[in-house]
DNA sequence: ACTCGCCAAATTGCATGCAATCTGCCATGA
DNA sequence: TCATGGCAGATTGCATGCAATTTGGCGAGT
């Protein structure tokens, strides 16, 4: 996420270079598949990252692989402690509670970015995305659909930094909301599909402060959720 | 920044190393030295950062400098482009008024986090600081002072990823509170100083919901006084 | 049975060197 | 005069190899 935004195209006391990221950067590319495949659940919290395996499974040496780790770090899915090695990072109930509030006031503001930006396809493709949702029983497929749902509101957002910053937020409490998802029961995943629904409810009525209360309000829900079920963080492995 | 509070004290399927960040690293150390030469001002937005300068300078050879380097492309303080180098960040005036914004959500939350750790000699501390900002002229000290002020405030929330963006939101924006600092006029100056004793009168009284807000409305006179001065942005390094 | 200290294997940290790529300048031609 | 192509120098990207550190188990001692 972090670099796939430049914070500026560089232009300064030296020649500029040209803006085409190339990515054929091997970090890069190192960085993007432990990210996906540590979203994807194959690596799990707390799960060490040998620099050797890595290399040798995406056909590398150890150093792009160790820029990679510090990529990563940035980002908060990995801890790197010196000498020792690199995990991949666990949230304690206080942490991930503190990234949900921080979601709870940095989504509206980027849903704000993104609402002039939203036209009548997406509203539409959003609608699609909310009855998938309420239609699938399949954990993946629903955490592959909300984060298609919430993060494609904020698509047309043309940030730089807020959006690094939201996705990041995202991908830090991947593995808690998956976690999570397995204990909603009837009730509580109604609500969620309400809310999801009357989110775009909002956004098709032009009414922002609307929208953003319910975001907030759809974040917040979850954060006390969450809050409820503390033997989401145990981990055993 | 990012590392000083990892995510997590790593504690995993495998036995968990001993969490002394010992920061013996070449890298760490060596990406610290790069960000405080940024926040100086030393090296200048835009400014091309070369490995083997670095290298040389910090007595290490180059690939302590790309871990680094990568460190603080994930800080935002840096920007990379493969194949071709690195270079100071810049902001343009609307990717500054984000970073503003995102912090006029950020840090009340922030604040409302260390306020309870907040105690008699902090608030001291605090007033001192207001008064050191009132009596200097001097540009460096006053942003010395004024980083000291706010972070100084925070300093007592016991959160990881939220005290950690903060100061990433500060760092990435110094440049900018810099050159303007250098055009506040008296009367300006006088309002930042009474918001800034405000503060510390709110944190004093228990007033939690009021801090927050005169906080809030501090970072967004701010930024609107920063989008009334575009010519900060112009950087004839 | 339990603790402590030590040693070999495993792993990380980094310097070196070479290949790939870009930058900036100069020659060539319109 | 200006645009274009291409070459040499400079710079980045990465594989290799070695030194430093940690890990985990074994044995001595209590």
């Amino acid at each position: 996420m972090s670099g796939a935004h430049p914070i500026v195209a560089p232009i300064g006391a030296e020649p500029a270079p040209v803006s085409q990221t190339r990515d054929g950067n091997s970090s890069s590319r190192i960085a993007e598949l432990i990210r996906d495949a540590i979203l994807r659940g194959e690596y799990r919290p707390g799960a060490r990252i040998r620099q050797e395996d890595v290399a040798q499974r995406f056909g590398a040496s150890r150093v792009p692989v160790r820029e990679a780790l510090r990529t990563l770090e940035a980002d908060g899915l990995v801890t790197l402690v010196a000498n020792a090695g690199a995990w991949v990072s666990q949230l304690s109930p206080a942490e991930c509670d503190e990234v949900y509030q921080t979601r709870e006031r940095v989504e509206p503001l980027l849903l704000r970015y993104a609402m002039p930006g939203i036209d009548a396809a997406t509203l539409d493709r959003l609608d699609e995305l909310v009855q998938e949702m309420r239609q699938t029983d399949d954990v993946e497929e629903f955490l592959r659909l909300d984060r298609q749902f919430h993060l494609g509101s904020y698509a047309s957002a043309r940030t730089t930094v807020l959006g690094d910053l939201v996705h990041r937020l995202w991908n830090t409490t991947q593995h808690y909301r998956r976690a999570f998802t397995l204990l909603l029961d009837e009730h509580s995943a109604r609500v969620v599909h309400d809310e999801h629904h009357m989110l775009v409810t909002a956004l098709r009525d032009g009414d922002g402060t609307g929208a953003e209360s319910v975001l907030a309000g759809h974040i917040r829900r979850t954060r006390l959720g969450l809050s409820r079920h503390p033997e989401v963080f145990d981990l055993t492995d």
